[in-house]
DNA sequence: TCGTCGTTTTGTTGAATGACAATATGATGA
DNA sequence: TCATCATATTGTCATTCAACAAAACGACGA
């Protein structure tokens, strides 16, 4: 079910700012509670919204919202199998937004 | 007894997730208008706070305030001349920010 | 088909955020 | 000291966000 959530068009990024992908990833990544819920997924485990749910304490419908938000940032993907969806880390759209950071920020340093 | 006081300063970030700076610099940077205000600082330009409020035409309180913020993030720093405070770029804030960052993303991808 | 289970979506509420105007603080020069 | 300039803080309002419960959706198995 994972989405092929729209690629935004502006990847480089470079002297005019972040892409969208990347804002993304920063505000996906700029809660406590996602990052809790990111911490899960260490070693590359994969685990269903009710298992995130159940770990953090929080409501399934919650867990599902807060992981809706970290997939639209790259930072997991998504795979369904029968009734449940598993989420777990995603490598790629991570390691992306990494590199894009990090050449935006060599900008003003 | 289980006691979970967070602990004041964590700076390896390592299992228990990121520290309290790293989780400002993200917050700090997950805003658009804040992301704008970078963009000023590109190539270590320094800049008064009347200057990043002309130049991205928020008011003269909203700059002072976002720069707080960016500060708060270890983004930029601060320098005071006179009257005048100027703003630039905190790079090694930016760099300690960005390797947390990355150790902590390692751990799940 | 029907019922059930897991997930998603839809209200709704309280807290946090972003923006502004107005005021306060702080430094400099007359 | 006093006036002024640049910045910081305060107060207020509108918007956004996090969380929940409840309802809708979707995929199985009987």
């Amino acid at each position: 079910m994972d989405q092929p959530t729209p690629r935004a068009e502006t990847p480089g990024a470079g002297q005019n700012g972040l892409g969208p992908d990347t804002q993304e990833f920063l505000k996906a990544l700029g809660s406590p509670t996602r990052q809790r819920i990111m911490m899960l997924f260490a070693k590359g485990a994969e685990l269903s919204v009710g298992e995130v749910a159940e770990r953090t304490g929080i409501s399934q419908a919650t867990a599902s919202q807060q992981l809706t938000l970290l997939r639209r940032g790259r930072v997991v993907t998504s795979r369904r199998d029968g009734k449940t969806v598993y989420y777990r880390a995603d490598r790629d759209g991570t390691l992306a937004a990494l590199a894009e950071l990090q050449s935006y920020l060599m900008t003003c340093c």
